[in-house]
DNA sequence: ATGTCGAAGCGTCTTCGA
């Protein structure tokens, strides 16, 4: 099975990559992160034509998560029990309301026999914010209902863009993060309590130079630098990560027209 | 390391988030 996971950065603007990308990597499921569209908006149709069934869990203009199988799409479940939802607004960093709202940014399904989750985990925007809370107990509550799928016997992947990356290796300057979101302790440590519950960090090799990133901000180019981090992570229970022949970063659909910001992560396993 | 990109609003620019 071939397990892959990309932050697309709006499913609509990238639409011109995306297909061609199916086309030529053939995963049997894809995770896609930032889709930006509205429910019924995704090219469902457009990704069926490539064989792929779709569950999308989107909002519009932010956010939005989706699963793109060829190998089966069964009990297909937007968000998660115990999503704190956020109490802002969308594009905000304060709380404001008394009733947070539930964002579009999980969605997991049975593909192939494994429970596989697209996640896209919220940004924290700075250590004071507000949304910076909300990323920690999002993530605390993402651990618990994953927690409850290991012990329901299931095989887990969550995959996704976790705005965290776990280890000073992961960015190209740790001074240069100093009191940034991504790194921090807590951060790192919820995303460890996250694959305490049972799963392994399947870190991909970079198929240039000796960093495994897969995000490098647009501007004043950094990817052609590498100065990028390792946010995009694959996170499997046992019988995947035992059975991994192959994990890498495609860091060529970072080049050329129209790239997302994000390169896909991929993965290889026999089960 | 703040150099770009994408979405949305009533908008052919501005604002915001990443």
């Amino acid at each position: 099975m071939r397990l892959a996971t990309w932050n697309v950065n709006s499913v609509k603007a990238r639409l011109p990559r995306l297909l061609p990308w199916l086309e030529q990597t053939k995963p049997d499921v894809l995770c896609v992160q930032e889709t930006k569209v509205a429910a019924d908006a995704f090219p469902a149709a457009e990704v069926a034509e490539l064989g792929y069934a779709t569950a999308h869990h989107g909002e519009g203009r932010w956010n939005g998560v989706a699963l793109l199988s060829r190998v089966g799409l069964d009990d297909v479940r937007r968000g998660f029990d115990g999503d704190p939802g956020w109490a802002g607004e969308p594009g905000g960093d304060e709380a404001l309301f008394d009733e947070p709202r539930r964002e579009a940014r999980a969605v997991s399904a049975l593909c192939g026999g494994v429970r596989v989750w697209s996640v896209y985990v919220p940004n924290g925007r700075t250590p004071e914010s507000a949304h910076y809370g909300y990323k920690l107990t999002w993530l605390g509550a993402l651990r618990a209902a994953v927690a409850a799928d290991l012990a329901a016997g299931e095989r887990v992947a969550v995959c996704g863009d976790y705005n965290v990356a776990p280890a000073d290796s992961d960015v190209f300057d740790p001074a240069a993060f100093a009191g940034s979101t991504h790194v921090t302790g807590p951060e790192r440590d919820a995303v460890a309590a996250l694959l305490a519950t049972g799963l392994s960090d399947i870190v991909p090799k970079p198929m240039k130079g000796p960093n495994p990133f897969t995000y490098w901000d647009y501007r004043a180019g950094m990817f052609h630098q590498d100065k990028g981090m390792r946010i995009d992570l694959v996170f499997a229970s046992p019988a995947i990560a035992d059975a991994v022949s192959d994990a890498y970063i495609d860091r060529e659909a970072r080049k050329g027209k129209g790239p997302s910001d994000h390169a896909p992560v991929v993965i290889n396993f026999d089960i």
